[in-house]
DNA sequence: CGCTCGATTGATAGTGATCAATCCGAGTGG
DNA sequence: CCACTCGGATTGATCACTATCAATCGAGCG
């Protein structure tokens, strides 16, 4: 049987919780099927909506976009998925959204049943399953309140200090999506999108360099998102 | 030991889901201290933003809303919960936003720490506060893609058909919570929400009569929250 | 070097927030 | 039983923010 060496996570402490989760998700890549971590190429497809949802994934590098499209063309970015993140858990029969690769992607995979069957067996599995799944719920929730009441400047403040802190980086962001696929997430046009990075920009929160964004006032971009 | 007879859960066929969950949570309240569900009066706060998360509870008889305030006073609410609902479940040890009555209500309890040895001991509690959470997602993820990108009228059709859905009524609908409530459940302000509950008066979608509100046009509201 | 696609910037219109003024119904006291 | 009161709901007028449409820019690439 497959054990998960996370005894930090066993005994859990609530001040090290965060912490932990990082670690256990470290350990979750050794439950996928033996192979290397897949890959995907920039825009490439995951899988669709109403796929059957018989893999769960841990991103390993890169970052996937979930995606859900209405008949009528309209878009939404439901999330993003940063490395050590897992995503494609589904609560049906089916993926209620789809999956593609923002940029060229690792992805380590599980087979669904047999997932179920480790968390079965094994209580450090169902544990890290249900705090991730918490865990989620926690960042979905503070993005709730944010799209319901955020002005634009608020959101993208939001966003780019969130993704900072689950890449784990704390000046220099590497922004591999596009405007509209932040807009999408946000709720915004691209155009806003841009408009509200030239915005920050000029007040001197964050500079642009390419496809990086640097953190310059960390303090004032808080204030913003803070909600 | 305390068991679940939810039979049907343990074997659980896709299409079934929904149900089976429904029954499940009907024997939920069985895992509660052995206590008489216990009454809240109207805008009682249950707990507050902070306070240890001690405990879960289930509706029984009511509704219940989850509060977030910020700062500068700024106000929204996380979610309704109706009777078989489950709130209350934490990542952390404290609760990350406030509860309270939103009419007189009657809540299940039962202490976090009980909670989780069932969920150790009996599988079936387990899958079922999985499931549970899974289910939220789900909800919450449609929400969020309203809130997003959706207009007043578009939200509003979405929460009166969800709420019938949750409560289980197809035509005749109560709405205990006020106009101010359910704009900050929507992103929108109270004189918005009593605009738009005009306008889809007055284009034969629904009627209102006092707290309650008819679904007379299901079909068009359907095509507003479809998204 | 020109092409192409995304990003940026500009101009305008639409939607909902906000401020403000009734309206209405339930509860209260005479 | 009725006038009175109070808080929430409705309606009105105006303003702010963002979507949309459109033009330009700019970098990567054939």
């Amino acid at each position: 049987m497959l054990h998960l060496n996370i005894a930090s996570f066993r005994d859990e402490s609530p001040l090290l919780r965060e912490a932990s989760l990082s670690l256990a998700l470290q350990e979750f890549s050794k439950l996928a099927s033996l192979e290397r971590p897949q890959l995907f190429k920039a825009d490439e497809t995951i899988y669709s909506e109403e796929d059957p949802a018989s893999f769960v994934y841990q991103v390993s590098v890169g970052i996937v976009r979930t995606v859900l499209v209405t008949g009528d063309g309209k878009r939404a970015v439901r999330g993003f998925h940063v490395p050590l993140e897992i995503f494609g858990i589904e609560s049906g029969p089916l993926c209620s959204s789809s999956a593609e690769a923002v940029c060229d992607t690792y992805l380590f995979r599980i087979e669904r049943k047999r997932l179920e069957r480790l968390a079965t067996d094994d209580t450090a599995v169902a544990r890290l399953v249900l705090s991730w799944l918490l865990f989620n719920k926690d960042q979905v929730s503070r993005r709730l309140v944010l799209l319901a009441r955020g002005h634009a400047v608020e959101k993208l403040a939001y966003f780019l200090l969130d993704l900072a802190s689950r890449v784990g980086v704390s000046q220099r962001l590497e922004i591999s999506m596009g405007r509209s696929d932040i807009g999408d997430y946000l709720g915004l046009s691209s155009e806003t999108v841009s408009r509200t990075f030239t915005t920050l920009r000029e007040r001197g929160f964050i500079a642009l360099d390419g496809r990086y964004v640097l953190l310059l006032d960390r303090q004032s971009l808080t204030a913003l998102a803070r909600w």
